[in-house]
RNA sequence: GCCCGAAUAGCUCAGCUGGUUAGAGCACUUGACUGUUAAUCAGGGGGUCGCAGGUUCGAGUCCUGCUUCGGGCGCCA
């Protein structure tokens, strides 16, 4: 039996397009962890068949009358799962039903569409409940079967299962279906009766070195090969990372295995494989346990090794952002990629636990000048041909919105709204700015993290700041220990000392007014003289932070004219309620307002600013219907993992950057 | 956008004031050796010196233009 993902929908083909499929198929098959449970005596000769077809079922259990299988989540196609035996004869289920499995949940994924009837089928036969016990049984017990999800958890599911996970098809054979019919084959009896299975787990490399699976189980491991080292011994050492953690697991393989001649031999930095064998404490150095590996299928070797660009060394920054591709898999952008998701989690988890609500704000936007700089356009126009008004101009209302429209360089103005009704909030997304910039600080696209407090002021503003960037620091201390080591070895030997400083001490806080003193008084030689009114340089921010105060400060009260038009202007009409804090090492790594809530204010600002209040009514309204003080700050994202890993081009704290003149991959 | 620098093997680099057949380490491959740790040792293959033009008896080397990449500054997060 061999199993495929059928791209086409619906159930009528031919017999030999079937076949044809198959054997089209065969190449993904055959590098395909299938983990079957075969009821029957027919069942059981279907998955022995399976393995014969070069789809491998590592457990079976009789007297079951369902079939399950567990596949690689990208061999489904969403439910729809053909089966057909040796002969490429086409078995069918009336329904098959996929389980995705991750994090011990068992979630069902109907097929869409379809889910009522298949509900009703298999539960009038009793056989649904079956299905649900087998995924008990073989997934492991813990998991939670929602047997009557419904199709809506489809995309959230098999979202959250891209990367490293698990699906599981359960399929009820009925009585007289196809299968059963053939399941008398000669070959299919044969095979069964030649093949042992042995139940085999399938677990990450992080499980597998963390002592989530104890010495002596059987497990399988399933990723890319770091290094290989071959031994007269008659063993081979082969490095396995799956990029669940920073450390490869050592697969110590036998060369009694029977493709380790064929296969194994030739394996190289990035060849794919499935590891499957006892999990043992080393008997070398440098892990603490090892895979004593009794089966290994090769499910990709590298096309030209000697032109592969990832080797075991280090390679320079730029010539892996030639290869954003493959980059993912050196040490270094594995821990890049690790520390920026439990980052993003952190900053989700932290502001949730403080009562924030995470508002998703437009990436288009109408409004021409939120005021942070050049903006994407966004059009539907055709460019050779543009609709024009009799003064020669651009009619926009042709375009798509009816008006001009562009990519959000600021999710601000958007949250200030829902702030003011859900008194705690957040917009987290990407943010685009169109400025010509050069420099290893910018891209034209990144992640901007906005929280947004109603009632509160810039001193509120601060406080927030100030314990988001400590959570932020100390989730990744705790959560990635691995990868943190790794940046302190071999990026920046404080990687992990100056966070654990930064954490330790309050901030300390002055104002504008006197951090223009301080500077004054410094006696530091700067390019850009230092002069009440000025905005903050770079080398200025970085002498206040580094030098005079050692620690991270915050700077609040800033000259009005230099800030937005949207900050709140004292009571000395000369400075806005601004806040910049600023860390040793970075400069400025948060830039925050109170806003200015009263109506005439804002528009007199907005004068000033040369914008026309007329053009921001929406803005205004929240000023004239219950106004609060509100106040909040901005982050940028990969500004401050690059800081964390202490990474020197924002370029490598993204997967793939965009930039001026740069958009490759 | 402004200023500066670089481009030589799959990768990281050396190649002096122009001068025979352009080198090394890693990677790959072959062999030796080994419960190895980016293993070690020995042999081998691998290059239109970024592209186009120019100067010269002769250009990887000097000049001009282009392309790409990097550093600094500005704008900013």
């Amino acid at each position: 039996m061999r199993q495929v993902s059928c791209q086409r929908p619906g159930w009528a083909q031919t017999e030999a397009e079937l076949y044809d499929e198959l054997r089209g198929s065969h190449k993904s098959l055959k590098n395909m962890t299938v983990r079957g449970v075969s009821g029957s005596a027919d069942g059981k000769a279907l998955a022995a068949t399976a393995l014969a077809g070069g789809v491998r079922v590592v457990e079976h259990e009789a007297g079951i009358e369902a079939l399950a299988l567990e596949i690689d989540y990208r061999a489904i196609d969403q439910g729809q799962v053909l089966v057909a035996d040796d002969q490429g004869h086409a078995v069918h289920f009336h329904q098959p039903i996929v389980f995705a499995h991750r994090l011990g949940q068992i979630h069902y994924i109907g097929k869409p569409g379809a889910t009522g009837a298949l509900d009703a089928e298999t539960n009038a036969s009793g056989r649904w409940h079956r299905c649900q016990e087998i995924a008990h049984a073989f997934i492991g017990g813990g998991g939670d079967v929602d047997g009557h999800g419904s199709t809506s958890n489809l995309d959230g599911v098999t979202q959250g299962c891209r990367g490293p996970g698990r699906a599981y098809i359960i399929m009820p054979v009925w009585p007289g279906t196809p299968q059963r019919a053939n399941a008398s084959h000669p070959s299919r009896r044969n095979a069964a009766n030649q093949q042992e299975f042995q139940a085999m787990a399938v677990v990450s490399v992080k499980q597998a070195l963390s002592g989530a699976v104890e010495a002596g189980d059987t497990v399988t491991v399933r990723g890319w090969v770091r290094t290989r080292r071959d031994s007269k011994a008659g063993l081979s050492f082969v490095n396995v990372t799956d990029g669940s953690c920073f450390d490869p697991i050592q697969a110590v393989v036998p060369a009694t295995l029977g493709n380790y001649d064929s296969e194994v031999k030739h394996l190289t930095a990035g060849a794919s494989l499935i590891v499957s064998g006892t999990l043992m404490p080393s008997q070398g150095k440098g892990q603490a346990f090892e895979i004593q590996a009794s089966d290994v299928v090769v499910t990709g070797l590298v096309d030209d090794p000697e032109t592969y660009p990832i080797q075991p060394k280090q390679h320079s920054m730029e010539f892996l952002r030639e290869v954003a591709h493959l980059r993912p898999r050196t040490n270094l952008f594995g821990a890049v990629t690790r520390v920026r998701h439990t980052m993003m989690t952190a900053i989700h988890r932290h502001l949730t636990k403080q009562g924030f609500f995470w508002i998703n704000t437009p990436i288009i936007t109408t409004s021409d000048a939120e005021g942070a700089g050049d903006m994407f356009r966004l059009s539907t126009l055709d460019l050779a041909n543009l609709p024009r008004l009799p003064d020669g101009k651009i009619d926009f209302r042709k375009d798509f919105f009816g008006r001009e429209a562009f990519l959000t360089v600021s999710g601000q103005l958007n949250v200030e709204a829902y702030c003011l009704a859900l008194s705690k909030v957040y917009t987290f997304g990407p943010t685009f700015r169109a400025e010509n910039s050069n420099t290893a600080r910018h891209l034209a696209e990144f992640w901007m993290v906005e929280p947004e407090i109603a009632f509160a002021d810039l001193s509120v503003n601060a406080d927030c700041a100030e314990a988001f960037l400590k959570a932020i620091f100390k989730a990744i201390l705790d959560e990635r220990p691995d990868d943190m080591a790794f940046f302190a070895q071999r990026v920046q030997s404080d990687a992990i000392t100056r966070m654990e400083a930064f954490i330790a001490k309050p901030f300390e806080r002055i104002d504008y007014t006197d951090a223009i003193g301080i500077l004054k008084k410094s006696g530091e030689k700067f390019e850009f003289p230092v002069a009440w009114g000025i905005d903050l340089q770079t080398e200025h921010e970085r002498y206040l932070a580094e030098k005079h105060i050692g620690r991270p400060v915050v700077v609040m009260n800033y000259p009005e004219a230099i800030k937005a038009f949207y900050m709140r202007l004292n009571d000395d009409e000369k400075t806005v309620a601004a806040m910049d804090v600023l860390a040793p090492g970075i400069g400025e790594i948060i830039g925050g307002s109170q806003r200015e809530e009263r109506l005439d204010h804002l528009d007199r600002r907005m004068v000033q600013f040369g914008l026309d209040p007329s053009n921001y009514g929406w803005y205004r309204d929240l000023r004239r219907y219950g106004t609060v003080p509100h106040a909040g700050f901005g982050l940028g994202f990969e500004r401050l993992l690059v800081y964390i890993c202490g990474l020197s081009n924002i370029r490598d704290a993204i997967p793939y950057p965009r930039a001026a003149g740069t958009a490759e991959f």
